[in-house]
DNA sequence: AATATAGTGTGTATTTTTTACACTAAGTAA
DNA sequence: TTACTTAGTGTAAAAAATACACACTATATT
């Protein structure tokens, strides 16, 4: 006996939401659309996959291909099945995400690649609009998955420049986290997991006392966070 | 403009691994499949979704099918995507998991509805074979999955029958970890949680000292673990 | 030069949680 | 009655989390 795969078009999906973090808020990439359904609407950047491509490398091209955003490591965190997603089918999409460092990719255009988006926009989490699709959810869900793994990994390193201080943090945590921290707790905290390497560079261009500027050590990181989170003996 | 959804046959799959504690062990169930590709081999219950049924539900209906467990709520855990993980060609598949209380549902078939399945056996930890497709690859992501969550979140209780010991409840957790706990500190932290209610009744049949009882207290259970992991102030 | 301003940077005591560790009690089997 | 097997229990020490307030320093302003 023997199954005969169907015919098929792949018809699942990709959406990404992109995490950045700047001016002391925390943005998400979105891109206007350029075709229906949901023409001119704001979007999570997020197409149809390939036949010939994995999850992961799709989740890549398409978010070159709609926000010009290069060579970005993403992370699944769930998959959206209901059956009327899209109106024009049954559209299952994986929704993936990545916290990035924005300075640099700052001004974002869509690869020429294609005509789907108009553009490609960081925008602050207090000013989303509604989104296309089921769009809404999926960035909710999203949002969950980074606000609860932060709270048992320093995962938030990602979304500063390279160097930064310890005050910044601090109010990155704040934000995700949307609670006030004490400041010498976290401090604390942070500099105990021994991921922090404390430069001898101070900020520059503020108009009080300068704070130390501090990078973050990768390889400690991997170290520390591969390991088995523990219940004890 | 317009885009124009290609058609498609819905070529994306749900599987599933159920785990169960039975006898001291761990397993999960499998199916020995009828058909081809990989006829004769184990494997995960798993199946295609079909056009008009969202994931979840497909994931309760194709367990049943394939194995004749009714009703089983499941959670998904990852979404495999590689282009070669189907001789037959692009199919992604949803992983969902579960972890079920095994009495009662020693004895499986099949539903009567496929000829996809011969059989479904609970099958322990230590002798799995070598399954069809990349199932061993979504099999360890799913057992990753249970015991990176069973370390800050006691969800083991799903597993046991519904009255227990706490020796029993820390024999599972020793299994699922695969390390020794210590009992002294194991009971505290569990009796602390304040989900276990004492039973007035105690273990029978045993040649030794019989072991009080206990239940699961589900609604505190939910109470305490929909808040926040916590950071702290 | 003096002053105002705004954020930096630091320590300690308390509470809570985690860890380490070993013997007696209770029931069954012979 | 004795031997055997598992149940059940407490305490001290260490580590982690929490609560809490003031002096310092760089710049801008007058």
């Amino acid at each position: 006996m023997e199954t005969i795969l169907p015919k098929f078009d792949s018809v699942f999906s990709i959406d990404c939401v992109i995490f950045g973090f700047d001016e002391g808020e925390l943005k998400i990439l979105l891109i206007e659309r350029n075709v229906e359904p949901f023409k001119d609407w704001w979007a999570l950047p997020g197409y149809l996959v390939e036949q010939e491509e994995s999850l992961d490398n799709a989740a890549e091209r398409i978010l070159y291909e709609l926000t010009g955003l290069k060579g970005i490591y993403m992370d699944q965190f769930y998959t959206f099945g209901d059956v009327n997603r899209h109106p024009q089918g049954r559209v299952i999409t994986v929704g993936y995400y990545a916290m990035i460092r924005l300075s640099g990719n700052k001004d974002l255009k869509p690869a020429p690649i294609t005509n789907y988006a108009k553009r490609a926009v960081w925008t602050p989490l207090g000013d989303l609009p509604k989104l296309a699709f089921d769009h809404d959810k999926i960035f909710g869900r999203a949002f969950d998955k980074i606000r609860n793994k932060i709270s048992y990994q320093p995962i938030a390193f990602e979304l500063l420049p390279e160097k930064f201080t310890l005050t910044q943090l601090q109010h990155l945590y704040e934000v995700i986290l949307n609670k006030k921290l004490d400041k010498r707790n976290f401090r604390k905290k942070m500099l105990n997991y021994g991921i922090l390497k404390e430069l001898d560079e101070k900020q520059k261009g503020v108009s009080y006392r300068a704070a130390k500027l501090y990078k973050f050590d990768k390889r400690k990181y991997a170290r520390l966070f591969q390991k088995e989170l523990s219940f004890g003996k």
